[in-house]
DNA sequence: AAAAAAC
């Protein structure tokens, strides 16, 4: 067997944690990247999540740190020479757990930083000294201001979800932790998506890269069935509900667009008796491990989260994932979708349509080059009543309908918890909340908009429209009366 | 149109 980690002539530490966690065969991004870290070459690697991306960056590191003493350190002293960088809380702290394990049986000390947690604690870690160390940008910062940390000895950086990395929001950060480094280092970037805004930008990190691509990047997995469903906002509820049902779904993934939205849809299905968590950086450190932590015990069966929840995390048996909101960045869907299907498993995909979402679905299709059906899922309990509200109108002007009624209230006392838990600022700039590398400006052809938004009639059922020519008219269109 | 990342 050519994929056995047994080829490898990993250090028999490395080795030994490998055949202890129960792998034996590597997959295919482990199989090819593997061999090119060992040689120290820079790395641009992409490869859907769930495929073992972790191990194929961070056991040919380790093996280096083992195989390749720093000649310029004492064997006292534990300067940093590896350092991984991740855009979540939580994907830092999974990395960081993963590389623990294959380090487990080395010297090799390893630890890892992040914000909403005391400083202290990882203060003492790195003053003890680490040879790995896994850090969000921010926290990073702090510690490196601090003098806590020391990256003048760096020999590797890994950038995981390097597209999230190298977006507007993290690169005045990024750019001033990769100040700190030695110019002479190894780069290893991994993404799953990599545009060509990325490529482009990535390559001026890198010397001389390798390209290292598994799946087509910005492909989605095979096993994971995708359907996008026409719905109002009103409806989005209970089209998930009837989702779940119909196919007997007990657990799912909600992803929302904003952090307020986030705590209302949460207290929304939790009210209809659902059990329900939600997770959104707004929340607390605390709040967002107890959210996941309750969904992997299976104490809850939804998680309504934003985007913080849409790369990496690895849990295990996620049969669906909806999107409550189409994300804005076509890339967020791959990711988004990446949480089911795991590791071969199926899994199921909802996104639910608005028609104002027209052109965000028509972004997905000709990022993920397939062509996508939006579909209009018939209501059992829907009654055959007047005429729908109008699209124009705002929520809080319609009229209150059907079960909603009297239930609602305009302002809840509890969107205050949704407030901002922590205190940003500071030196940060102001936040961008475009991002040039992956929003291409929006001008609507002369026959993009119907004439008049009209007040849509009796709503026609369709079984099924193509989203693939035109989709905001296609879309549009399925909203509209009497077409 | 948003989210994420620091005290």
């Amino acid at each position: 067997m050519t994929d056995s980690f047994s080829n490898l002539s990993l250090a028999p530490t490395l080795a030994r944690a490998v055949a202890e966690m129960g792998y034996e065969s590597m997959t295919p991004i482990q199989a090819q990247a593997i061999p090119v870290v060992l040689t120290g070459q820079d790395v641009m690697g992409a490869a859907q999540t769930g495929t073992g991306k972790t191990a194929a960056f961070s056991l040919p590191l380790l093996q280096r740190l083992l195989k390749h003493e720093n000649p310029s350190t004492s064997p006292a002293r534990h300067p940093v020479r590896a350092l991984v960088l991740l855009p979540t809380r939580e994907l830092a702290d999974q990395v960081a757990q993963q590389i623990k394990m294959y380090a487990k049986y080395t010297q090799l000390r390893s630890a890892v930083v992040f914000g909403g947690m005391d400083m202290k604690p990882q203060t003492l870690e790195l003053k003890k000294g680490v040879e790995v160390l896994v850090a969000t940008p921010g926290r990073l910062l702090d510690h490196i201001e601090a003098k806590n940390a020391v990256l003048n000895q760096v020999e590797y950086v890994v950038l995981d979800e390097a597209d999230r990395m190298l977006d507007i929001g993290f690169l005045p950060d990024l750019q001033r932790i990769l100040s700190f480094l030695p110019k002479q280092r190894t780069t290893l970037l991994f993404s799953a998506t990599f545009s060509p805004e990325i490529k482009r930008l990535a390559g001026s990190y890198l010397q001389n890269p390798i390209t290292i691509e598994v799946a087509r990047p910005n492909e989605t997995a095979s096993t994971v069935e995708q359907r996008f469903y026409a719905a109002q906002d009103d409806d989005k509820r209970r089209v998930i509900r009837k989702v779940l049902d119909d196919r007997g779904i007990k657990q799912a993934f909600i992803f929302v667009n904003s952090k307020l939205g986030c705590g209302r849809l949460a207290r929304s299905l939790e009210r209809e008796g659902l059990r329900t968590a939600a997770l959104h950086g707004d929340k607390s450190q605390d709040e967002r491990l107890k959210a996941l932590e309750a969904f992997k015990k299976g104490e809850v069966d939804l998680l309504v989260c934003t985007d913080v929840a849409a790369r990496g995390l690895d849990i295990k048996d996620v049969p669906a994932v909806f999107n409550f909101d189409v994300p804005f960045n076509a890339e967020d869907y791959v990711h988004r979708i990446g949480r089911t299907g795991r590791a071969g498993a199926s899994g199921l995909a909802v996104t639910l349509v608005s028609p104002s979402d027209a052109r965000l679905v028509g972004d997905i299709e000709k990022l993920i080059k397939k062509k996508l059906e939006v579909e209009t899922l018939q209501l059992d309990t829907r009654p055959a009543g007047p005429a729908p509200e109008k699209w124009g109108e705002r929520a809080e002007d319609r009229p209150r309908s059907r079960a909603s009624e009297g239930r609602r209230r305009e302002h809840d006392p509890r969107d205050a918890l949704d407030a901002p838990h922590e205190r940003r600022g500071g030196f940060r700039p102001a936040p961008i909340n475009r991002d040039p590398f992956f929003q291409k400006p929006y001008e609507p052809a002369a026959t993009d908009v119907p004439p008049s938004w009209e007040p849509s009639g009796p709503k026609t059922v369709r079984s099924s429209i193509s989203a693939n020519i035109k989709p905001k008219r296609k879309v549009a269109a399925l909203f509209k009366s009497g077409e």
